[in-house]
DNA sequence: CAGCTCCATGTAATCGATTACATCAGTCTT
DNA sequence: AAGACTGATGTAATCGATTACATGGAGCTG
């Protein structure tokens, strides 16, 4: 097979100009029938596909979105991800994807060259001066910063620990332990505020522990929570992996969920319901938030209207499983 | 802010010709110290970065890899997605990422419009036409088809449902079943190929039902288990997921595991150590197989060498947990 | 010092599409 | 029937970098 053909060959093999040729695919409309069908068949029997490169570089756009997330190896970002996809594809976009944590040259220049028209920003403790030279469009998604100044999709992650406290004080519970996730993660921070505003306005006891979302801090914050003196009733844990790793560790310290400790955790991932016990936890709505916040993205894209820095709330919801239960 | 620097701003800054910056950026012991240094500060100034559509469409060649990965949403790829970025993003290539299922004209466009130099292909279901059509560089990961004649990295499935098989075998269990994947599906085939070969080898009973790899067929085939005349006391799923399923059905339905059925999945996802119980089943070394395959495409588009067809196999083995016990 | 090599740098062609503008042939109007 | 208009098509500039080739000057050799 000979070399990729070009736009010239097409027009050469139809026997009009490339100018004709390029109209006859993007303004069909513009180029009289005849013409059309004659441009098309040179095409078919060309092997014709435009070149992105040159399209982007006389067209001053790249049809491509980039993805930052942190730890893509996370199985919280795959359908987030998966519905980004969707929506750009849907929208004749790709999706390039990369580690936020890649260090700040490589991220300046998968921003600066040109090769994507806007950012899906998953990460919020990139450096604010970072993200605000970026001269394209941002939104982020779940995680957030009000340093960036950019739009957010996200939910109201102080009032669905509220949810759960709620949930659990209705339960009877009234020693509440918090594995909450790193303090200097915006996500753990505001969910700990929140469980912390929640217990206290319902005048109930409060503990927190500090983790990291992790199946391993989960494991960690059960043999802690084992060893105290008072052992809280109920457990919120910032992640429904760390509730796992409770679990888990309960289970191999010969302790039953939710019998001896209810724990309800946060997210609602593919497994929580098939987790024995089935977890308890707090609804996420990840494709939800994907699907919007690529949609908000694209209609700025293909409108070229700026994007209002504005936050929008997806509601969370409650999620009654298995492994919270009433204080007996 | 203006407009973006172009490389003309930057050599008219530092007094020299667009070679010349060309130059000092992209080999810079070609050009003189002190000219170099002009050039830096030259780019520091105007805060000029490379438009990679340019760049791209000069060198015929996009600096980018694109992975097709059926199902984005399936945990099974982040870990594999994860590496395949790391070592692309050091190697100074973008990724780029697709559903392979988002319908041929678009797949077309991705791989033709040369917005990518080479193909990772997570798929080995897609039109064997469509894949031999593309003029770029293919490897394949863990799924395959010998249609395509394109190099791949995988496991020995047939081999690794074997180990699964002996392990049953030794614990004593003499009659077994397999929940298959789908027979359309080479992963599916090729286990239970392996799984009906040894068994045969080692004179035990087996049966198969046929699941789809996901929780839900997991849950489906514990009812029908369940409902057997004679039920097999060892049980082996040809994913984790399909385990977790079967396992909590079990515990739905008042069985226990392994105590009523040793369950044996396949995979070794994340959770599969903290299930409860915690999940005998085959590792498959996903990091590496993400690496290596990442690896091997870089290599031959560095060095512009072609790839050969062959198959490299790593690895598997079995992690053996709490889900598989003797029989009594 | 003529002649040669080598290094640094500049000039201009090139990659492949899109698109502003020009042109030309019909068609319509009066 | 001349002029105005419309729609289809062609011509050529353009996007921003890379790079083959040309050039000029410094240094070296005999």
């Amino acid at each position: 097979m000979k070399t990729r053909a070009r736009i010239a060959d097409v027009a050469a093999a139809a026997g009009v100009s490339t100018a004709t040729v390029s109209r006859a695919l993007s303004a069909p409309d513009k180029v009289g029938a005849k013409t059309r069908e004659r441009v098309m068949a040179a095409v078919e029997a060309t092997g014709y596909h435009v070149n992105g490169a040159a399209r982007d570089l006389r067209q001053q756009r790249a049809r491509s979105i980039l993805v930052l997330a942190p730890n893509l190896a996370n199985t919280f970002f795959s359908r987030i991800i998966a519905e980004i996809q969707r929506v750009a594809g849907e929208a004749g976009l790709s999706v390039q994807i990369s580690d936020s944590q890649s260090g700040i040259n490589v991220l300046q220049g998968l921003a600066h060259d040109g090769r994507a028209d806007g950012i899906l920003l998953l990460d919020g403790a990139l450096p604010p001066e970072l993200v605000k030279s970026w001269r394209l469009p941002v939104v982020q998604v779940c995680e957030w910063n009000d340093d960036y100044g950019m739009p957010c999709l996200r939910i109201d992650n102080a009032g669905a620990a509220g949810m759960a406290v709620d949930h659990l004080a209705d339960l009877g519970h009234g020693h509440l332990l918090h594995v909450a996730g790193p303090p200097e993660n915006v996500l753990g921070r505001t969910r700990r505020e929140g469980f912390l505003a929640t217990a206290a306005a319902r005048g109930l006891r409060a503990e927190v522990l500090t983790g990291d979302f992790t199946m391993a801090s989960g494991v960690a914050a059960a043999r802690d929570w084992a060893a105290m003196a008072e052992r809280p009733t109920a457990v919120f844990t910032a992640s429904d992996e760390c509730a796992f790793g409770f679990i888990s560790e309960c289970n191999a310290m010969g302790l039953q969920v939710p019998r001896d400790v209810s724990v309800i955790g946060f997210d609602d991932v593919d497994f929580a319901g098939h987790f024995i016990p089935p977890l308890t936890t707090i609804h996420q709505p990840r494709a939800r938030l994907g699907a919007q916040a690529a949609e908000r993205l694209v209609a700025a894209l293909v409108g070229r209207e700026p994007l209002s820095p504005e936050e929008v709330l997806i509601p969370p919801h409650l999620v009654i499983r298995d492994s919270t239960a009433a204080l007996s």
